[in-house]
DNA sequence: TAGGCCATCTGGTCCT
DNA sequence: AGGACCAGATGGCCTA
């Protein structure tokens, strides 16, 4: 498993992709700081309905205006239409859940659908790669920061107290181990594990 | 103003 | 038959 997607150096997107990059600057954001942070504007814009509803006339697609909807054969497009919106906005709420909880500034803008996906994507590859290598040593602690000079204990939530916990003692399981790499603020832990760079090289789409 | 992103509509296909 | 899923088309909004 590897971080195969990204953007190509020719990417259109570049410039955004660079601006997106200094999401990464190591500072500590709770997992529910993203949501709704964002709020589905377009969404807000736009009240779901079947034409003659609540659509504004702005959002209407034109090229269908006028199309003839009386019919059985109109009603059931009606329904469909109706039915493929809903559809969309649990994929867009999905889609929100999944920035949530995505490392990112508060204040940074919305990640895009195809930016969201990639993100995540990498940055479970890159978690992936710090259970492992902290799997490898043996012990997670070693590659915890070695001292809290980086990272503030106010900022990141970081304990002192609960420095020394051992991953294969108590609570020895990968989800506890990634509760604790949360806890311990995300990025933070990434950067100051793997390296500024690494970061770079591997959570960039 | 062009390009990117998005919501919506639509018809086709597959599945239950 | 009806619903879910998908991809193409269209048009609005926003930004560089």
């Amino acid at each position: 498993m590897s971080p195969t997607i990204s953007c190509e150096p020719g990417d259109p997107r570049t410039s955004r992709g660079r601006a997106a990059l200094s999401r990464f600057s190591p500072t500590a954001r709770s997992p529910a700081d993203g949501a709704g942070d964002a709020p589905q504007d377009a969404f807000l814009r736009t009240t779901p309905s079947v034409f003659g509803g609540g659509v504004s006339s702005a959002k209407r697609p034109k090229h269908t205006a006028g199309r003839e909807r009386s019919g059985p054969r109109g009603r059931r497009r009606v329904k469909a239409n109706d039915r493929e919106r809903h559809r969309m906005h649990n994929l867009n709420s999905a889609l929100d859940a999944l920035r949530s909880i995505l490392p990112a500034l508060p204040d940074d803008a919305k990640l895009t659908k195809i930016e969201t996906l990639r993100f995540a994507h990498n940055y479970i590859w890159a978690l992936t790669e710090t259970l492992r290598m902290a799997d490898q040593h043996g012990h997670l602690a070693d590659y915890l920061p070695g001292s809290p000079s980086s990272v503030s204990s106010a900022e990141s939530g970081y304990s002192a107290a609960s420095d020394d916990f051992d991953p294969r003692s108590s609570h020895s399981s990968v989800r506890e181990l990634n509760c604790q790499i949360f806890a311990r603020g995300e990025s933070y832990y990434l950067a100051s594990v793997c390296g500024e760079d690494y970061l770079r090289n591997t959570l960039h789409y």
